[in-house]
DNA sequence: CAACGGCTAAACATCC
DNA sequence: TGGATGTTTAGCCGTT
């Protein structure tokens, strides 16, 4: 735990120079007293938060794939097809995978190529054509899926680590093992979601599976099949309807079901291990035997629809269902590229599957292989900051370059990243040396971003975007009584970013530097000794200044909203009312909406601030006279009315608009500010 | 280029 | 006496 001051006093060459500062001694971890407990993350709350979001997935990708499989005409490129800015499967669509996913799936060019070679009618053509880019429309949400699952993965396996490191106490151990609870269910998701991808395929008729192979896709789909068994594949089906005399019962429209509810996630090390070496034929053997009961199930059929790629012939009954698979789809010339095409598809999705699956299980080994390197944290963004810090922190000057690692300074805060801060890879937008300080014109409070983000900061050896007094001020204000000592301030700061757990001289010069530099720190003597609060008018006297950047920007922001520049308290605070469930909505929603909604509130509190600092605010309920505040409190020092009236006020109004402040949007403008 | 804000370092004072 | 806590100053840097 106190290893803080051996790697700093190692690490800094400066704080190793006056030796004179080296305060830390014990006293920081000694009481964790008001720990605020909004602010903690349990295992389990992630735990939750992950189930919600594979389930938002799942839900978008059949969305996406019902739609596209409708949609999807002649349309040559991806992605950037949804008109509407708020159209949440923008936010999926990321152009990364774009790049990632073209070259590996097969072109519609190709296709052609493939398929002139038959002889096809251009219906034809066209259909298949409308299955392959389909197809790749999935296999980019599912690479992207995969990619923030990955992340999350990463950020939890971080999490363990430093907390086996740093915690050590006795809920250390119930949080590990909360957390690997947490990330069992997080491989379970990353399964499901494989077979769900899967169902999606087959649902579309672009896989095609024997009924008794339930349990193949899982398993061949991720460790790749050999030509011999796409040749068998091939021939089962072709030979469909040998087999349908063997599956001469019900269950024809639920076929999916066994996919989707699948011989559950089995314990993911024997799937893995199943995966490395190559006993997967007699595996397949097995499943095909346990399922081959299961009737008249075909895997070309479904809700009596033919799956067929390209043919959606209905059916009432399976027989005739069966007549038309021999007549229509027997082995002729056009049923061989079909087929053809779906193997080179398969294939695609195999390699994919496979790679991940790797990825996968290298993180797996390096979990169970009790993380031997103590820090292994996302670097690169270290090295990011460590641009400004340079000297200050010399010693995160050699990175470990992690590219697939997920986090990025920017991207808790940037609206491109997913609300949930599922730090997906293209916020890894700029990585460069950072120009910009990073909180120049922002030091607006931390927003409540960060309490998606809290994981990253607490485990990433990042530093956080914000100044000194803005992480003041949230850590005042998240206290329950709005104040705090300094050693809890302290407390804050290293329980809430990994980055303040080591250079303790050098942040904690700073924190009481600004302490006692701004006037928005208001020192009251207490009865135990001095808390700090915050006085917010100070505090916000200072940002007109900040957004001096864009106030064209703020302005239409504004109008375009009917709102205008001077708005009531009274509406600020219903605002601060209403940004949870606001912020909640645009978070689900687009990147875009939830940007956009950050930025007009920033814009928005930014202007009113303006004009409550000049006086012209007639808002009762702020009468937060720094002067009067502190020496009533120090009559009274713990009647709540005292500073908790003019606090408890101002923070109403502010809560949330503050708490949202955001550098995203001008971020987004020129977002060289944290890379 | 100057002003400004933020960060870091450091000296110094005070209190416990 | 030493550490924690505050205060203040100075210098640097990046942005405006």
């Amino acid at each position: 735990m106190m290893q803080e001051s051996g790697t700093e006093a190692t690490s800094d060459g400066q704080a190793s120079q006056n030796g004179g500062t080296s305060m830390e001694g014990g006293s920081r971890e000694g009481r964790p007293k008001s720990a605020t407990p909004s602010v903690e993350v349990t295992a389990a709350d992630l735990l939750h938060f992950q189930q919600h979001q594979v389930a938002r997935q799942i839900l978008l990708q059949q969305q996406q794939q019902q739609s596209q499989s409708h949609q999807l005409q002649s349309q040559q490129n991806t992605g950037r097809k949804s008109p509407k800015p708020n159209d949440k499967q923008q936010s999926l669509q990321v152009p990364v995978s774009v790049a990632m996913m073209t070259p590996q799936v097969i072109t519609p060019q190709q296709m052609q190529q493939i398929l002139q070679q038959q002889v096809l009618s251009p219906q034809q053509l066209q259909v298949l054509l409308q299955q392959q880019q389909a197809l790749m429309l999935q296999q980019q949400q599912l690479q992207e899926f995969y990619k923030k699952q990955q992340e999350q993965l990463h950020l939890q396996l971080l999490q363990q680590q430093q907390q086996q490191q740093h915690a050590g106490g006795k809920q250390s151990k119930e949080q590990v093992s909360a957390q690997q609870l947490a990330f069992q269910q997080q491989l379970l998701q990353v399964q499901q979601v494989q077979q769900q991808h899967l169902l999606n395929l087959q649902r579309q008729g672009l896989l095609t599976i024997q009924p008794g192979q339930t349990g193949l896709p899982l398993h061949s789909l991720t460790q790749g099949m050999i030509p011999a068994e796409l040749q068998q594949l091939w021939k089962e089906v072709t030979n469909a309807h040998v087999k349908e005399e063997h599956n001469n019962s019900s269950n024809n429209g639920h076929r999916g079901l066994d996919l989707s509810s699948p011989a559950p996630p089995k314990n993911p090390l024997l799937n893995q291990h199943a995966s490395t070496n190559g006993q997967y034929m007699s595996h397949k053997r097995e499943t095909s035997t346990l399922e081959e009961p299961s009737p008249h199930s075909h895997p070309l059929y479904g809700h009596g629809v033919c799956k067929w790629p390209g043919c959606e012939a209905v059916f009432e009954d399976f027989q005739s269902f069966l007549k038309h698979l021999n007549n229509e789809h027997a082995l002729d010339d056009r049923s061989t590229a079909q087929c053809r095409v779906q193997m080179q598809v398969v294939q695609q999705l195999e390699l994919q599957l496979a790679k991940d699956k790797e990825r996968l299980q290298a993180m797996m080994t390096h979990l169970h292989v009790k993380s031997t390197e103590p820090k292994a944290t996302p670097q690169p963004l270290n090295l990011v900051s460590s641009v400004t810090l340079s000297k200050s922190a010399p010693e995160a000057s050699p990175p470990l370059s992690l590219p697939q690692t997920p986090t990025t300074p920017t991207a808790p805060l940037t609206p491109l990243s997913q609300t949930h801060s599922v730090i997906t890879a293209n916020s890894l937008h700029s990585v460069g040396p950072m120009r910009r300080r990073y909180s120049e014109k922002y030091n607006m409070p931390i927003s409540p971003d960060i309490s998606q983000n809290k994981e990253f900061y607490m485990n990433a050896d990042v530093r956080p975007p914000f100044t000194y007094a803005s992480l003041i001020r949230q850590a005042i204000l998240e206290s329950p009584e709005k104040q705090l000592t300094l050693n809890e301030i302290y407390n804050w700061f290293t329980r809430m970013f990994a980055y303040f757990r080591r250079n303790a001289a050098t942040w904690k010069n700073a924190v009481r530097h600004n302490l006692s530099l701004h006037k928005c720190f208001v020192r009251v003597e207490n009865v135990k000794g001095a808390v700090w609060t915050v006085d917010e008018i100070e505090f916000q006297k200072r940002r007109p200044q900040k957004i001096s950047g864009s106030p064209a920007l703020v302005k239409n922001i504004q109008t375009s909203l009917g709102y205008g520049p001077t708005l009531s308290a009274a509406f600020q605070a219903s605002m601060a009312e209403n940004n949870i469930p606001l912020y909640t909505t645009a978070s689900i929603g687009s990147p875009t909406l939830n940007s956009l909604a950050n930025a007009i509130r920033e814009e928005m509190n930014g202007a009113m601030d303006h004009g409550n600092s000049n006086g012209s605010d007639s808002s009762p309920g702020r009468s937060p006279l720094p002067a009067m505040h502190h020496i009533s409190v120090k009559e009274e020092p713990l009647d709540p009315e005292d500073h908790e009236g003019p606090l408890s006020l101002v923070t109403t109004a502010n809560h949330s608009p503050d708490f949202d402040h955001h550098r995203d949007y001008d971020d987004d403008q020129g977002h060289d500010d944290m890379l």
